[in-house]
DNA sequence: AGTATAAATCGGATTTTCTCGATATATGGA
DNA sequence: TCCATATATCGAGAAAATCCGATTTATACT
């Protein structure tokens, strides 16, 4: 768990807003084939308003940094928040800051 | 307290540091003619090895993010941790990530 | 094999961050 | 008033981040 690398992955509006919306995809997606339990799709994040190519980098910037999980389904690739991560940083940084 | 002002100013490692120091200066610095409660002489800081003029940047960035308060006393600047900042910052970062 | 869809990667343009030395500003003391 | 010290600001160069369209890779279906 790379403190820093954590940190330099939050900075940013669209990566926190991709954080925020997996906390209830319900919410702030359209129902989708699989379950959500199952995680979200990497396109749908393109909602932010952003191109294909630059929402896979921030997804593999958020990745990296192990805020989030990836499974691959088929074609497609479900993207889920690493609770345990964000949970374990969270307490670092609490104690750490 | 705008969070992403606040993620970007610690998502670097001077920054980091300059705020860990702050949490014991009377362990990272040698002793100065004021006491430490008063805060630390922003010279101080270019020990991690920066000028001083991105030392002031840092200090600068710090305290436009609401991290560290100054305090002018004659020809010095004195900073310390804003702890109120910091508590409600992380409590509303453990509330919304 | 050939086509379609999803996602990653590449190449490049633009913007932001980081850093420095030089200069400006503020304060204190001789 | 003149000089010394502390800090901020300026201007510029280097590095990193952001973003895009185009291409590649992976998978599925026919």
């Amino acid at each position: 768990m790379d403190k820093d690398e954590i940190l330099k992955a939050l900075a940013n509006p669209a990566r926190m807003d991709i954080l925020n919306w997996l906390k209830n995809p319900e919410e702030h997606f359209p129902t989708q084939e699989h379950p959500f339990e199952m995680g979200v799709c990497a396109s749908q994040f393109e909602r932010c308003g952003l191109s294909q190519s630059t929402v896979s980098a921030h997804l593999g910037t958020l990745h990296r940094a192990g805020l989030v999980t990836s499974k691959r389904v088929g074609q497609w690739i479900f993207y889920k928040r690493n609770e345990e991560t964000i949970a374990t940083f969270l307490q670092q940084l609490t104690q750490d800051l």
